[in-house]
RNA sequence: GGUCGCGUAGCUCAGCUGGAUAGAGCAUCUGCCUUCUAAGCAGACGGUCCCAGGUUCGAAUCCUGGCGCGAUCACCA
């Protein structure tokens, strides 16, 4: 039984019955005592005193007294100002610490909401390689992922693949121009590197185009409209789009260049998918309920036959939706691809949308534009928006060559856990390829844990040796703790039931206690505002808790057979904990490190 | 200019639906390895919670107005 609950519970429904008022329970505010003083569980009466018509210290004497005499599991309670503190008898602790043990699996819900829903993230375009950005993204949607499922609903893994549009033609025309029929074999580089190199010569020769124009006398907005290597492009996106038969075989190649390469990085990064959306796809649809809705006067026409969505009733611009040349743009696609996943998955639930904060506005209008078609599921869709990574001289540009690139990141990382692994040198005996295995999980976990540990919706800045370090604030700190307790529990066989009545509980282990419990809690919130980040610093703290404790109680000389039964229970506990928690942030834990 | 977001220690960040003396990590300094892994622990130093009003028993938190930073307002994605 969930003691702890319980007794919560039942304070409020005493204090309801005190002054017989049950419009009280919803204002009653019962939190956890504060560590300076005494107590376990603190009521606040200020929002008492209109119904109890006495002074704050009157008032929570009396509920004191009335709880006092009706429950045994209070020791005593203590006043101060307007707070009732109630402390409870340690058997109630050590009672709430068999029944955590006791369960199957602790935080993580083993009941089926019956809800289905469905996240998308990472979505890169397929003209450049994963960076520092993408990987705040996928990690985010990946932790998202793990925390609805924690709390009981299933989760489709969806990536929308932005596989059309006049980028890509922009690294197709390049390569065809300035190519010489390089490949990934030839060149030996990574399919989505190959490209996004082809990508970056398109815009040189643009701007050397246009420089060239300007200076032969056109001005510069006419030249940056008329440059040769644009004028390809965009020819080949309106041939693309005919199914022209050369044009979608190169379209084909290239973009399969660039999907092995990113599911490369995806392996080494442990993230896969569920269901894959194509842009290439979904952007037909679009432009079918666009003309739909056209012919249905949702939407309207200009002269030059571009088609637009009227939403000045939402006090936003008017959107445009088909290009004068029929083409269609983004959020044609993303509308199709919307409709689409509902009819996929009729029963969904909800969509997250994991897509960066400098595009509020678009799914803003995205959504309202659904409404505006009348699918009842316009609400579902929520968009899981995340602030920018910079770094420590500022914003990443690529221009400047100042982008992080996410395969070079990630190796750096490695190598770096596993020099200061190997400086320490605790690893004697483990073989080589252990090695390796273990500086992956230290590497890509403490990377993860930098990434998370932050509020999703705040941009945040990356430092590049911090994020490395393996002090403090860290995720190979939690790591590391649990490697610790491993080891601790490695040393003994087996440990007994404990007697609750030989075991003197100790504050430090009070805090471990009361820390653990918080667990699903902790989740829970973490699953309803899909931010990881309240998780990851929940960890750290337990961490640290229990580390304080550890640090004070040499467990295994411990002579007091119960004692050290009870202290090896709230140990191997904390790890199941930590093990769960890590889990949902995908990251992994060493047994040894 | 309009809209949205952010502003907490020297730096990077926590602070749940308003609650008690605002917390961590890094950095700096001081202790602790003959004791279960010192990638650790304990302690010191460090704050006008951007500013000004308002709401109330009570505000870092909610409201209004400033200031500062950022994003966005594309026939780019």
């Amino acid at each position: 039984m969930n003691t702890i609950e319980v007794i919560y519970e039942n304070i409020k429904k005493d204090v309801v019955r005190i002054y017989e008022e049950p419009a009280l329970s919803k204002r009653l505010v019962i939190q956890e005592t504060k560590k300076e003083h005494e107590g376990d569980i603190t009521l606040i009466t200020f929002p008492l005193l209109k119904i109890s018509k006495k002074n704050p210290v009157q008032t929570a004497q009396e509920i004191g007294e009335v709880l006092m005499n009706k429950h045994t599991c209070f020791e005593s309670f203590n006043v101060v100002s307007g707070f009732l503190n109630l402390v409870l008898k340690p058997e109630v602790w050590i009672n709430q610490l068999s029944y955590l043990n006791g369960l199957e699996s602790i935080g993580i819900s083993s009941e089926s909401s019956g809800k289905l829903f469905m996240v998308e993230y990472s979505s890169p375009n397929t003209n450049k390689p994963l960076h520092l950005g993408h990987l705040r993204n996928i990690f985010l949607g990946d932790a998202v992922v793990s925390l609805l499922k924690s709390v009981g609903h299933k989760v489709v893994r969806t990536q929308i693949i932005n596989d059309r549009g006049i980028h890509i033609c922009k690294s197709m025309v390049a390569w065809i121009q300035l190519g010489n029929s390089e490949t990934p074999e030839t060149s030996g580089l990574k399919g989505d590197h190959l490209v996004g190199k082809y990508y970056v010569l398109f815009d040189k020769t643009y701007k050397k185009q246009v420089a060239a124009l300007v200076s032969s006398g056109m001005n510069e907005e006419e030249a940056k409209n008329s440059a040769q290597i644009l004028k390809d492009a965009q020819e080949m996106l309106i041939k693309w789009e005919q199914n022209d038969p050369e044009v979608i075989a190169l379209w084909k190649k290239m973009n399969g260049w660039v999907y092995d390469g990113f599911e490369r990085t995806y392996q080494s990064l442990n993230i896969s998918f569920d269901h894959l959306y194509y842009e290439s796809n979904t952007y037909k649809v679009g432009k079918d309920v666009v003309e739909n809705a056209l012919a249905e006067k949702k939407f309207y026409k200009k002269e030059d036959q571009s088609i637009w969505c009227d939403l000045s009733s939402y006090k936003l611009d008017d959107k445009l939706l088909l290009r004068s040349d029929g083409t269609s743009v983004y959020m044609t696609q993303d509308i199709g691809t919307a409709i689409q996943r509902f009819k996929d998955y009729p029963s969904l639930s909800g969509v997250v949308y994991t897509v960066g904060n400098e595009q509020n506005h678009h799914f803003n209008v995205l959504f309202k534009i659904l409404q505006k078609l009348d699918y009842d599921w316009a609400n579902q869709c929520y968009h899981l928006s995340y602030g920018m990574v910079e770094l420590p001289e500022g914003k990443m540009k690529s221009r400047e060559g100042t982008v992080v690139d996410a395969d070079d990141l990630l190796s750096s990382v490695i190598n770096e856990a596993k020099k200061l692994t190997l400086e320490r040198g605790h690893l004697e005996g483990m073989k080589d390829d252990e090695i390796d295995d273990l500086c992956h999980k230290i590497g890509l976990g403490g990377l993860k844990y930098f990434l998370l540990k932050v509020d999703p919706k705040k941009k945040m800045s990356f430092n590049p040796l911090e994020s490395i370090d393996l002090n403090g604030h860290t995720g190979p700190f939690i790591q590391y703790g649990y490697a610790r307790i491993c080891s601790l529990l490695d040393k003994v066989d087996d440990y007994a039931d404990f007697n609750a009545d030989n075991v003197q509980i100790s504050s430090k282990e009070l805090d471990v206690i009361k820390s653990i419990n918080h667990f699903k809690e902790t989740i829970q919130l973490a699953a309803k505002d899909l931010s990881p980040a309240v998780l990851a610093n929940y960890l750290f703290s337990l961490v640290k808790t229990y580390n304080s404790f550890y640090q004070d109680f040499p467990i295994l000389k411990e002579s007091n057979v119960d004692s050290k039964s009870f202290r090896l229970c709230l140990s191997s506990l904390t790890a199941r904990v930590l093990k769960n928690g890590m889990e949902i942030l995908g990251i992994e834990l060493p047994s040894r490190m």
